[in-house]
DNA sequence: TGAATAGTTGAGCAACTATTCATATAAATG
DNA sequence: CATTTATATGAATAGTTGCTCAACTATTCA
C-alpha cells in the first residue's frame, strides 16, 4: 500500500491523537455517552483546563464534537471510527 | 467503556507506535510484504540508523517481526490488527 | 584472519507535548 | 450591573521523541 507523504502525515496525525492516556480516557468515558468538561474532568481527576486543552486536539481531529448548553458545553464522539479504532487497539493489547 | 489506568496506558502506547509519519510509512511498506531494514531505509529516503531505531518500538509494540537472514534482517507485520488500524485510519481521513 | 557489509545501539540535541497557572470570555444569577 | 460558574486560552515549564553521529556486533567473503 503506497502512501502519499500527505496520507502518512495524516495518518499519523490521527493516531496521535490516541496516543495519550488522558485522551484514551476521556474517548473511554465519551464512548457511554456525552459529558460536560467538569464532569470529565472530575472523573479523571484532571484540572478543567487539562481537560480541555486535550479535547481541543481531540476536536480539530474530528474525533469529538461540542455541544453548547448555557455555561456548559457536552463532549461527544464525533463518529463511529473512533469506536471501532478503541476496540481494535484493546483486541491487540488484549490478545497480541 | 471503564478502562483501568493500566488498559489506557497500553492502549495509548499502542497508537503512539501509529503516530509518526515515518512509522506509518514503514507499516505501508511492510503490509505489502516483508522487506529489509537497507531496502526500507532506501525506500523512505531515511538513514538505517534512524529505520532501525524506529523498528525497535514497532519490535516492541508487536506490530512487526523480525526475520534474519545472514547478515539481512527482514520485517513483517506481526499480525492483521495492524492492518486494519491501519485502514480504519485511512478510512476516518477520507471521509471523516 | 582481515575487510566489507547489514544492522543495532547509546549519547546528544532540537523539536514537540502535556500539564499548570494566570487570565479571559461567556452565560447565569442576584 | 457585579458576581459566580463553566470553559477556553496563552505562556511557561518539565518531560518526551526522532534524528544524527559514532561506535559496536554479527555475518559473509576473500
Amino acid at each position: 500500500m503506497k502512501l502519499t507523504e500527505l496520507k502518512a502525515i495524516q495518518l499519523a496525525e490521527l493516531f496521535s491523537a490516541l496516543s495519550d492516556a488522558s485522551r484514551v480516557r476521556i474517548i473511554s468515558l465519551l464512548i457511554e455517552g456525552e459529558m460536560s468538561v467538569s464532569a470529565l474532568a472530575e472523573d479523571l481527576k484532571m484540572t478543567e483546563s487539562a481537560v480541555s486543552h486535550q479535547l481541543r486536539g481531540l476536536r480539530q481531529m474530528h474525533l469529538v464534537r461540542a455541544r453548547k448548553a448555557g455555561r456548559q458545553v457536552f463532549y461527544s464522539l464525533d463518529d463511529d471510527h473512533v469506536y471501532r479504532l478503541f476496540s481494535l487497539g484493546l483486541d491487540h493489547i488484549q490478545h497480541g
